[in-house]
RNA sequence: GUGGAUAUGCCGGAGUGGUCAAACGGGACGGACUCAAGAUCCGUUAGCUUAUGCUUACCUAGGUUCGAAUCCUAGUAUCCACACCA
């Protein structure tokens, strides 16, 4: 057997393409542009593992693909190397969150170049640099000044040991993740926001027009959350608090009223008499996170307070409970208990009288025996002047009416909240203010930036940034005294919100990007990564991309044209790949053992790359042993001629292999060059240029060996930079041709029996072929071969035999039959 | 609770009205080569059986059809996401 030196060749065609700068995007407008983007990775000190490797080749894949067919290529990578757990992992190692990163990122870059990713590494870029963190803070300077960053008091979760907000990823089981004896906090606390409600309906609106996995817009659908309802004023202490619902129907039913713990103005509702008992009941509230809460009892206390009904000047209680959302709606909501499950268990809870007002049609309520809340439609009743309305009538009629008493309208609610992007954390982007005491909030000019991290810095209790004075205190831009810098860094999703639009033009130093160049290459055409960002990143981006429009930069509306989540690869018997159960297998190891175009050739074999699959050693090996096959074929291959099998299959192959790579059914596109090879293999020899052909065509899975061979048979150039193969049509319907009579005979007598059996009687056949068929086909020959009388038609033709319509029936190779 | 996805032979997974007992890979079994192989190659892999026939088969139960893994209806199971949004 022949003992072929993988790493050699690998290296060897590495070397050529960096040195060929095959993989340097260049804006010829040769054929046209294609942006293939894969999620750039969070550079953890683990290394590259299984999922990133599978997620590269299937964006490599795609991008060599593109490349051997002509396009103007970008594909290139970076780290998104800010964030929490890097500093926490940093924090762990007993490094600095700025070395760690470093060596962090330079080992990933190892692993990825070993991996011979079609990357351009000149574009590469690193979210922890200066020069990349600086466009951050500049497209924050340019939100404030539209208005659409701002400070609000919110509630976060908080833990008192670590002395700092948590994410709500850190919380677990309501308690600190890292002191699992410390329950979680609701404070409340000053933060940044970016208004992305301001885009809410038309990231809403444009998500039917993207090619992306239906799973994942229904997502975002339900996540921005768009309802049609109405605002009523409930006045209380002769002010005016606004209330969303979308029942207004149900208005003549309020009971009572109910505020959320976290209402800002909670405070001034909170009457003497009942502070005690509140402040108790917001204590015992602060020991759940808000997550565990929905799993809880509804409960409240009285605030003592009392809220007037707009419709009948009603006086009712207003509550405090734990079920109201803080940030929906006004933080307020009516109470109808007759009509709202959650209204309904908690006046039953605390004796609160319950108004039926909405009359089933099927039945009637029973005031008395009242089991659960009627949430349905009906008719109106004890609600005055509304009376006998239908619930879709009353809801228009009585918005009309508060409408016009001025203190009720109809409006739109968005589920989506603002973005909270202040983060208590070192490792992350310094938000560009300055607190003077003069000026008060002042933001730092865009010629002083970038606000840069101080190496400096002592980690251990709360806000890292705190303990260097020195970068603390400074000059307020604005009046030159004294001033102190936010010490709050950006969440880590602000330095991936417009990544993509860097690549365009990663190295400039003047502007956050050339406008030219980052329309030529934007949007995204492919992007591929996985689904759990669907609510996160993949909003965040889209709101970015929107406001960087609105400020003219860009020309187009949406990051990414077409979107693809890989599936997950899970250990040998199907348990997840972790540290701690120590099933992890590690790319390099296979690399070493199995090359880089085996391991390619499997990520892709097993399963469709959008499903989740199980890593399996002996699947590695038959892959394996594929890719040894070709080589040790091509070793001693005879050049001959293409056999009759061979020319339809080959011509099929083309056609079905380029289709599939289009959509991602690389699966199947392995299938298809195994059957293509292994009949080659059969036959033992082939013409030159079918085997060029073969090598294109499986160049894009497995690039190193497609070269190695495509040299061994002469070629100088590369086959990166060869052509597509090009398919005849002909020669791919030819197979039909030639048994098509046969077949059909053999389908239509298989038909004819059983009815004959079944007792039936046939005198005339008639049988409906699609147009290409239909000339292919003889009449004479099939009604020799059936002994019938046949009559044949071509679907198309209108003047047909078809009673039954079942000219609608027939396919390519199977024609529809009617018998008589 | 709401929404979505999936259900195929020993396993992974194609197929999506006739050519389907069902591609391809893996596993298992048999054989060849060998001192011997975990290496390579060939074959078998629902049952009866060896006829180019039958029976049972693509979650379950019905239905449409000359014909269903494929279409329709109902159900079951699994997975995922969101989850007190008024």
């Amino acid at each position: 057997m022949v003992k072929i030196n993988f790493k050699k060749i690998e290296k060897k065609w590495q070397k050529k393409w960096e040195e060929e700068k095959v993989f340097v995007a260049k804006e010829e407008n040769k054929k046209d542009k294609h942006y293939v983007l894969e999620m750039f990775a969070y550079p953890s000190g683990a290394g590259l593992h299984m999922g990133h490797a599978l997620n590269y080749t299937i964006g490599d894949i795609f991008a060599r693909f593109k490349i051997i067919k002509g396009f103007d290529v970008l594909h290139t990578t970076g780290y998104d190397a800010l964030g929490l757990p890097a500093e926490n992992a940093a924090i762990k190692a007993g490094a600095h969150p700025m070395d760690y990163t470093k060596e962090s990122t330079k080992n990933f870059t190892k692993q990825l170049k070993s991996l011979g990713f079609s990357y351009d590494w000149s574009r590469m870029l690193d979210t922890s640099d200066p020069n990349y963190y600086r466009w951050d803070q500049w497209i924050f300077l340019k939100m404030l000044e539209s208005g659409l960053a701002y400070q609000k008091e919110s509630s976060v979760n908080w833990c008192s040991r670590c002395n700092t907000v948590l994410a709500n990823e850190q919380v677990q089981d309501g308690k600190c993740w890292r002191h699992d004896d410390t329950r979680v906090e609701i404070k409340s606390l000053k933060q940044w926001f970016l208004k992305i409600t301001n885009y809410a309906g038309e990231l809403l609106d444009k998500i039917d027009d993207l090619d992306w996995p239906e799973r994942t817009k229904l997502m975002q659908k339900h996540w921005i959350g768009k309802s049609y309802g109405t605002e009523i004023d409930f006045e209380v202490n002769g002010e005016k608090y606004p209330v969303f619902t979308t029942r207004p129907d149900t208005i003549f039913g309020v009971t009572f009223v109910v505020v959320s713990p976290y209402n800002q103005k909670l405070k001034s509702l909170v009457t003497k008499e009942q502070k005690k008992e509140v402040d108790s009941f917001l204590k015992k509230l602060k020991s759940v996170s808000e997550k565990d809460a929905v799993l809880l009892e509804k409960e409240g206390v009285f605030t003592g307070s009392y809220a007037i009904n707009p419709i009948n000047k009603e006086k009712v209680p207003i509550y405090i409970g734990n079920f109201v959302v803080a940030d929906y709606g006004s933080g307020m909501v009516m109470a109808v208990p007759a009509h709202d499950k959650r209204d309904f268990e908690f006046a039953n809870k605390y004796g609160i009288n319950k108004k039926i007002v909405i009359n089933p049609v099927e039945f009637e309520l029973d005031k008395k025996n009242l089991t659960e809340a009627y949430t349905g439609e009906g008719v109106l009743i004890n609600s005055k002047n509304f009376d006998g309305l239908t619930s879709e009538k009353a809801k228009h009629e009585i918005t009309e009416f508060l409408s016009k008493a001025g203190s009720g309208r109809k409006t739109v609610n968005f589920r989506i909240k603002d973005w909270g992007i202040s983060r208590q954390r070192y490792w992350g982007t310094p938000i560009p203010i300055v607190y003077c005491e003069k000026c008060g909030t002042v933001p730092v000019p865009e010629k002083d930036l970038p606000i840069k991290l101080p190496k400096e810095v002592k980690f251990g209790k709360g806000n890292p940034l705190t303990t260097n004075d020195k970068w603390v205190n400074t000059k307020c831009p604005k009046c030159g005294g004294k001033g102190k810098r936010e010490t709050d860094t950006m969440d880590t999703f602000v330095n991936s919100s417009w990544y993509f639009l860097r690549y365009a033009d990663s190295n400039n130093k003047k502007e956050i990007f050339e406008k030219k160049k980052v329309n030529y290459w934007n949007p995204v055409d492919t992007y591929i990564g996985g689904a759990e960002h669907a609510c996160m990143h993949l909003i965040y981006s889209r709101f970015y991309v929107k406001f960087l429009r609105d400020i003219g930069l860009l020309n187009f509306d949406e990051p990414a044209k077409k979107l693809f989540h890989q599936g997950m690869i899970h250990a040998e018997g199907g348990e997840k790949m972790s540290k701690s159960k120590g099933n992890v297998i590690n790319p390099s190891d296979i690399l070493e053992k199995y090359g880089v175009d085996s391991l390619r050739f499997f990520l892709i074999s097993v399963a469709s790359p959008d499903k989740d699959f199980e890593w399996s050693e002996k699947g590695i090996q038959g892959s394996f042993r594929f890719v040894k096959k070709i080589y040790e074929f091509f070793e001693n291959f005879k050049e001959g001629k293409d056999s009759e099998k061979i020319i339809l299959k080959l011509n099929s192959t083309i056609k079905n292999v380029g289709e599939y790579f289009e959509n991602f059914d690389y699966r199947k596109a392995t299938i298809e060059l195994r059957d293509l090879f292994e009949l080659i293999y059969e036959e033992g020899k082939a013409s030159r240029e079918t085997l060029e052909k073969f090598l294109k065509l499986i160049s894009p899975i497995c690039p190193h060996l497609s070269e190695e061979l495509w040299e061994k048979l002469g070629n100088k150039k590369l086959i990166l930079k060869s052509s597509w193969p090009e398919f005849k049509e002909n020669e791919i319907g030819k197979k039909i041709d030639f048994d098509l009579n046969e077949k059909v005979i053999k389908s239509v007598s298989k038909i004819i029996n059983k009815l004959e059996l079944r007792g039936d009687k046939i005198s005339k056949v008639h049988l409906y072929f699609v147009p290409f068929e239909f000339s292919k086909v003889n009449q004479a020959k099939l009604s020799k071969g059936l002994n019938k009388k046949i009559l044949i038609y071509s679907v198309q033709d209108k003047e047909k035999y078809d009673p039954e319509g079942k000219s609608k029936k027939a396919r390519p190779g199977i024609p529809g039959i009617w018998f008589e």
